[in-house]
DNA sequence: TGTTAACACGAAAACGTTTTCGCTGAGAAT
DNA sequence: ATTCTCAGCGAAAACGTTTTCGTGTTAACA
């Protein structure tokens, strides 16, 4: 076993000094032709490599962004990160991942691991237990120590950084403006509880959306689901949508907030003898592997969980790129928060065999 | 924007030296009470944290893993990546996540990047390209420069180190085994060209089961997919599937070495006007959302992602641990490889609706 | 012949730690 | 009065780089 080679090593090896070998290493043309090709391929031949960590403390700049999410076995989060890397990589970054777990106090330990050196900026998005504390002084200090933030999809205004969210408003309202040309009359809504930002807009979109069309948002039609009730707890879930689906049979059309609901719905509706989408259509959020694979396969909001990835990486490199130009200090100096960048990634509704 | 203390603006502060301060910090019985007192006081209202990279340079371990993995958008690939966070962080290591998106260079470039200080060992899964290409000199290198890896899933033999594998062969002998205890009598497999090991293992798996319930192997029954047809060919895939399926009509029972197989096959056979499970059984491989969410639900072989996740980084972490008796030395003075670990995780069927 | 300029290279600092070793002064022991 | 011990602290090296500033040699020039 060798291990790897290092200035110092050839420098002895070839009697010359290791600012030498370094500057030879760089084409520098203070040394000269020869000494450079002897140094350069001594160099191949051990297959030297600069060692990035000794890199990363002279120039205090890691190369890596540090990606902290709430769970990763989720098509969303993992379409993102897939982003992310795909930039990071292209230009010149790592990627080292945490997962928060949707816990408060998993998030701060993870970020407090991360923030000490470990990363040049985070890429972000806030765990469900963080959003109901509300309890943001994390990110702020973070930022406060001059570590950028790009937060993603689960966003606070509280927090004054770089943002990429989906548009969640109007992929409910399109969904719904769907469903609506399509004729539904009864349109009903599965969604969370209001705390997560996301669930909260995409309800709002539904409202909205009805009343533009000038139709009533009966709340019998809203169906408010406990988080909870996640895949563990699939018949309690299944139960609950049947019941919903029962007491309201003049339902022709379901807009769900997430996957899982949308395919649950489906399978609930003609468990109960009603045949999608003859009898009710279904459309869901998130182009996921359930929408694209079920049977009958879902119509589904689509969030470009790739292009939010892409956006973030972007931003935030972007931001480590101009920060030798200190531009901290105008952030401080005047008081407009503008300066910070809101990405709004369009949804795009994708038809499939939920709806006529 | 306070930039994060150092030991050296402490020191300078309260004007003891750096050394002084560093001893306090961790409770040396060197430094007098007094000293540790106030020192401690103010490293802690200026929340002092060392510098990770700086204490990585002068211990020479980064206390980081390198994952390295095709694809993570993927069900499989993602809940090991939840597996060896979980153990990592537990033990006090971040985990570092590189693509290589199936491609044999992305698959050596992103190693080359990591291996340069970056991290202290690999837990990688090859890509498909290198498997076709059978080219492991990477790998071979990376171990005798000093990194130990740990491979997982789709492993070779041509490299020695620890792995950690899933018992491919006896998952599909056991769904095999289901199927015919289930009455069915004319059993088809749906797999995937040979030189991905997971699936010749299954294929083989599926073989030697029907010979030991004394059935014959009928080459007709064997639906051999290739790999290029994913995601973004369903309608090929379909296709094929439904071809395969109509010419052989008494096809009572189905194994497919993937999810995605499986629902697609059940997909088509009820478009076939075959019922599920009535008239033809399925069982899949991999229990991924689709398997849970897919109407029937289906019946699989579950890889527990997870625990080979927990496995692999323990293995790693346990490697590293050591590291310091210089193990590697015995390694090459006694040619017998089996110091090395191989893990094998048994599969388990969870039987849902698409089997009786 | 003495001065200068270019060339080729080395010494040393810096990044932020930890740790070994040495130094100083005060009190105890002789 | 002299030596010893020990507590309390600082200097310096080390991890592997890059970069600034010197420095010595040689060739060209006045």
């Amino acid at each position: 076993m060798k291990r790897k080679i290092t200035l110092k090593q050839i420098a002895r090896e070839l009697d010359v000094s290791i600012s030498t070998v370094s500057k030879a290493l760089s084409n520098s043309k203070e040394i000269s032709e020869d000494t450079t090709q002897k140094i350069q391929a001594f160099a191949k031949l051990y297959n030297y490599k600069p060692n990035n960590i000794a890199l990363s403390l002279k120039n205090r700049k890691t190369k890596t962004i540090g990606i902290l999410i709430p769970e990763i076995v989720h098509h969303f989060f993992s379409t993102v990160i897939r982003g992310i890397e795909l930039i990071a990589n292209r230009r010149g970054y790592n990627v080292i991942v945490g997962l928060s777990n949707e816990s408060f106090t998993k998030e701060i330990i993870n970020m407090e691991m991360l923030a000490n050196g470990s990363i040049d900026g985070f890429i972000l998005s806030i765990s469900k237990e963080t959003l109901l504390k509300q309890d943001y002084h994390h990110f702020n200090a973070t930022i406060s120590q001059g570590m950028p933030i790009v937060m993603f999809d689960r966003v606070v205004n509280e927090v004054d950084c770089d943002k990429v969210i989906v548009d969640d408003f109007n992929g409910a309202v399109k969904a719904v403006n769907k469903l609506v040309e399509k004729n539904c009359k009864h349109i009903a809504l599965i969604t969370t509880m209001d705390y997560v930002s996301v669930g909260r807009l995409r309800t709002q979109g539904y409202i909205e959306a009805l009343k533009v069309n000038k139709m009533i948002a009966d709340s019998n039609l809203i169906l408010k689901i406990d988080d909870s009730l996640d895949e563990n707890h699939l018949e309690d879930l299944e139960l609950e949508i049947e019941q919903f689906l029962k007491i309201n049979s003049d339902i022709d059309g379901v807009f769900a907030v997430n996957e899982l609901y949308a395919v649950t719905a489906m399978k609930v509706a003609r468990k109960l003898g009603r045949s999608i989408p003859d009898d009710v259509q279904v459309i869901g959020f998130t182009d996921g592997v359930l929408s694209k694979h079920a049977t009958p396969s879902l119509t589904t909001v689509s969030q470009h969980g790739q292009k939010i990835g892409e956006q973030a990486a972007n931003l935030l490199i972007d931001r480590l790129g101009s920060e030798d130009t200190e531009y901290d200090e105008y952030i401080i100096d005047n008081d407009r928060k503008t300066d910070f960048i809101k990405v709004v990634i369009e949804t795009e509704i994708i038809e499939r065999e939920s709806t006529k």
